[in-house]
RNA sequence: UGGGGGAUCGUCUAGUGGUAGGACGCAUGACUCUGGAUCAUGCUACGGGGGUUCGAAUCCUCCUCCCCCAGCCA
């Protein structure tokens, strides 16, 4: 399941267990959650959450559950739900028996809830929302106390019954706890346990009326199920006092709750909310988008469950707020693919070749490597004819410094093929573009290899012309121009730091026939471009690949230096 | 001007009184039938001022900056 870096970090988390295993706090047991409301789909910032606590439980021998905080059901459906599952599960993670939803506990919730009303620690308010508001106070300014405050038990407890039986309406009255409106501790200005909201459940139905919120909710459930390490984001800290509290008062078994810092990411943006309005505003497909931080936008783009956990093992867990490059997040895809991904040779700008000295209807197959980093994956055949495409990007008519690839009179090697050399050059009269090149072989270097020894130092993937099936690939790129989407001019918003280029559809490319028939997701790399990825839009017909990231391009980096000197930037 | 947190290479993160380390990134080189991969070398950091100490990223103190909180959201 899990793989555990060999020398994880005894970050401060890790700590805090180990010193609770030492001390006994817990009787030695861990037990951790995975809290997500299912009001939309995961994130890689609930990815670096899941890995924690399940991780967590995983190697100190504990368990983790999976609990959806599903206590307000004017935003939660049952779609979320499957698909965080999926997601949980498609990471490599698994919640046996043991999944749970806050309104399994609504029952038990409320029974609380009465108790403290008996104990004179909680009270039904009938202010409006606004007035409430008001009499909070401010952060500088101490709130006042209810009107409502000092309700009879009998009364609070009456009230407190009808609002479950459905006699009012929405926001008529709420069941507060009764703590202190002067704290410097907004939560703790009597915090709201309950409101009236007559929405139907996707769980419970109509069976209840009134809904318990998540500070009142969230620490009990904690509670219920034994939970030893409560961890959540940094948001939450100043809601831990009243974690406690309600636990206290309850005087009920007390879990401890523990925060760090959340995931963000440059070139993306991370909150459901701005992720929902990517999706409202047309600005990808969906959620499950390639180019959106979601895990399973990721999936879709061809990354594998392995790099989001390395990943997410790699960039810690501190309480400092970060913002992760996504580079780091290439790296791990990187790494992996390279390992298990077959290679592949694909075209996706087609430049037509013609080996003149090829015989008309010779078609040899030749030998190649599916992968050179793992012998085991062997080899397979790959047709080669007179007509070839190669990619247009490794032919230059006018060649620069240091350019290795197809150039007039330049010889080159076609990738377990033969050597070539550029004869002439067949251009649109009217526009004057290189449509075809005539080349000449070498039939002494077939499978690439020259008997003098005569050093080549480009070599060109290609694929033959007739042989070659056709496919749609799409390219991706970086959601946002800028590292931080945030980052712009007083008066807009992220909207206006999109990168008007993060997707871009190439209609006639040419892959080699050994991917006939290749299945939705499998993984590929096509030699020096990239990594890709079948797209579920895949069919028979047409081939559909997702890239899923580029090649480390170290031309490109060559050229671009070329470039800025000659522009006379430094 | 309330309360709660946080500041270490460009980025993320170790270090908890004894030479500030790793990863990504970047740079250079080697190798190479992927300008991939791999390997080698190098690069840059303790927010600031005082203090304690033989010795401070670590302890004390003052300051600065950043983040979160005024939902009947989570």
């Amino acid at each position: 399941m899990t793989t555990i870096d060999p020398a994880p970090s005894l970050h401060f988390i890790r700590r805090i267990i180990e010193e609770d295993l030492e001390t006994n706090k817990y009787d030695g047991r861990v037990m951790t959650r995975f809290p997500p409301e299912p009001n939309g789909y995961l994130h890689i910032g609930h990815a670096k959450s899941i890995c924690l606590n399940f991780g967590l439980a995983d190697e100190y021998g504990g368990l983790c559950n999976l609990r959806f905080d599903d206590t307000n059901p004017t935003k939660e459906e049952v779609e979320y739900v499957e698909s965080i599952k999926e997601d949980v599960r498609w990471l490599g993670f698994d919640w046996e028996d043991r999944l749970y939803y806050a309104s399994d506990y609504f029952e038990q919730l409320y029974q609380y809830a009465v108790q403290l009303v008996q104990e004179g620690k909680a009270y039904v308010d009938s202010l409006s929302a606004e007035e409430i508001k008001e009499y909070r106070g401010t952060l500088t300014k101490p709130g006042r106390e209810s009107p409502h405050r000092n309700r009879p038990v009998e009364e609070n407890l009456d009230l407190f019954k009808r609002m479950r039986a459905g006699e009012f309406e929405d926001g008529t009255h709420v069941l507060r706890a009764k703590i202190d409106m002067a704290s410097g501790n907004l939560n703790m200005r009597d915090p709201v346990m309950y409101r009236i909201l007559h929405a139907e459940h996707h769980r419970t139905g109509n069976d209840w009326c009134i809904y318990p919120m998540y500070d009142w909710a969230h620490g009990l459930c904690d509670s219920i199920e034994g939970i030893t390490h409560s961890i959540c984001t940094l948001e939450f800290e100043d809601h831990r006092p009243l974690y406690n509290w309600f636990l206290e008062q309850l005087d009920v078994y007390r879990p401890q709750q523990i925060e760090f810092a959340r995931l963000n990411l440059t070139h993306t943006v991370m909150s459901k909310r701005k992720l929902l309005r990517l999706v409202k505003n047309g600005h990808v497909r969906a959620w499950d988008d390639p180019r959106m931080p979601t895990i399973s936008g990721f999936r879709r783009r061809g990354y594998t469950p392995k790099s989001i956990r390395d990943f997410c093992e790699r960039i810690g867990v501190a309480k400092k707020d970060s913002t992760v490059d996504i580079r780091l997040l290439e790296y791990y895809i990187r790494e992996d693919l390279n390992k298990r991904a077959p290679r592949v040779m694909s075209v996706l700008r087609p430049l037509r070749v013609v080996i003149d000295n090829y015989p008309e209807d010779k078609v040899e197959e030749l030998e190649a490597i599916n992968n050179p980093e793992d012998p085991a994956m062997g080899k397979r055949m790959v047709p080669f004819s007179r007509v070839l495409y190669i990619e247009r990007d490794d032919f230059r008519e006018d060649p620069p410094k240091k350019w290795f690839r197809l150039a007039p009179g330049r010889e080159v090697r076609l990738r377990y093929g033969y050597y070539i050399t550029c004869a002439d050059v067949v251009k649109d009269e009217k526009t004057g573009d290189v449509v075809e090149l005539h080349c000449t072989y070498d039939p002494e270097t077939r499978g690439g290899w020259s008997p003098d020894g005569r050093k080549v130092r480009g070599t060109l993937h290609w694929v033959s012309a007739a042989h070659a099936l056709e496919a749609e690939v799409r390219l991706y790129d970086h959601l946002f121009i800028k590292p931080d989407p945030e980052d712009e001019e007083d008066g807009s918003d992220f909207e206006v730091n999109l990168n008007p280029n993060s997707m871009e559809t190439l209609k006639s490319c040419k892959v080699e026939p050994s991917l006939t028939g290749a299945a939705s997701g499998s993984r590929y790399q096509f030699e020096r471009l990239g990594y890709f990825c079948v797209d579920p839009d895949s069919s028979d017909e047409t081939l559909v690949f997702n890239r899923t990231v580029t090649l480390r391009d170290t031309w490109a980096k060559i050229e671009k230096a070329q470039q800025t000197k000659a522009s006379g930037k430094h």
